[in-house]
DNA sequence: TGCCATCGTGAACCTTAATTCATGAATAAA
DNA sequence: TTTATTCATGAATTAAGGTTCACGATGGCA
């Protein structure tokens, strides 16, 4: 009855083959790339095959949105939990996203914002909750120790979150000068605003980064 | 030669029909009843019809999307360009346009985060660069009058634009309650956070309007 | 009144991929 | 060595709307 372990083994390797082919598609070339057909065939294997993996389109794309974004939420999630002040955590997890997202650029564009089909857009969200999520632990640690002004952490999260996605929008768009020092000091600026929305007592001044890319 | 002028207003009025089907059938139930039949039908004309006052369907919603963000892109504007300290301004701007967002709950969200297809989706993104490109004009202001901390104009433009949408994105979806109390509590909310990624000097401390949506 | 240009019509046509399925191969059980 | 399952295949099918177009109606104009 049972399956032999090789031949289970073989399964899941294919599956993977079929992620990670659609997952290189899209950081490829983004959504337009994200053809049942041409992952198919990029993943080596027939067209059908993928509906023996997957029950449709959206569902493969569900999942491959969960396995990249699962890596970066848990990134963020470990330096939300990790040693240090509510303020160094957020700047430190503000700074990682986007020190990250920049250099998986072309993926990074794809997930949070390139226009794509509703099905795939509703997943996203998901994404976007679950980084608010992380934001929102930190949010309440930050209250509780007394850094943080005394707000709603969930709408502080969004705000938070909201800013430093939509700031790397235009960094990240496939048009954008791929430029590593400017991507860094945007990094930093981003994370920077981002904790003064919350810090009780924000630095004097920022780092003026905006002389850096110019 | 030259067209009646009765027969003119006909066309305009038409056409303006047509809009108007098409924005209230997106304000009653979102993007799933954005399709040329049902905006015709709604609009009291055939379906072919749409196709002598509009190039295609993106064409059609790329409009519908011009002619409302136009307006609260406006009525920013307007702040921005009001008297009063930048610092003011922003906070007014901020909490003006979550008002508004919340009293068109439905189209707003549509406008603003609901999935779509990826050519309305595209044709989005102007209007929030458009509305960033006001709060960019007022971020200068603000630096220039030492209101501000020094900062690119553009980066922290996307980071409040960033900020107050998304904030927007829970409390404007369907399936939460609407209130009015909680909506200008959670408008003050974000305006306040907004303002503070900026302000040099910021207030001691936000109101505590978290516990006002308790 | 008759003619022309323009507009309205809506059923038929297309397009574009997603999805299915009859078939054959490969593997496990007997 | 059969026999039964499962898996792979990819051409054919579907589906869902956007878009077209041949025809009729209407209004302006001489």
């Amino acid at each position: 009855m049972a399956i032999a372990a090789v031949r289970l083994n073989q399964l899941v390797e294919t599956k993977a083959r079929i992620l990670d082919a659609a997952r290189d598609a899209v950081a490829e070339s983004g959504w337009k790339d994200a053809q049942i057909a041409l992952i198919a065939s990029r993943a080596g294997v027939a067209t059908g095959s993928v509906y023996r993996y997957f029950d449709s389109k959206a569902d493969l794309y569900a999942q491959v949105l969960a396995l990249v974004s699962e890596r970066e939420v848990a990134v963020v999630a470990a330096i939300v939990e990790a040693e240090g002040s509510a303020s160094q955590c957020l700047v430190d997890a503000i700074y990682t996203f986007a020190v990250r997202a920049m250099r998986g650029r072309r993926l990074a564009y794809a997930l949070i914002a390139e226009p794509c089909e509703p099905e795939i857009d509703a997943a996203r969200l998901k994404y976007r909750a679950a980084l608010a999520d992380q934001i929102a632990t930190l949010v309440r640690r930050g209250i509780a120790d007394g850094e943080f002004v005394d707000i709603d952490a969930n709408v502080a999260a969004s705000c938070v979150a909201g800013a430093f996605m939509e700031a790397l929008v235009g960094p990240l768009a496939p048009e954008a000068a791929p430029d590593s020092d400017a991507a860094k000091a945007i990094a930093q600026s981003i994370a920077g605003l981002s904790a003064r929305m919350l810090f009780r007592h924000p630095p004097p001044e920022l780092t003026p980064v905006s002389r850096v890319s110019a």
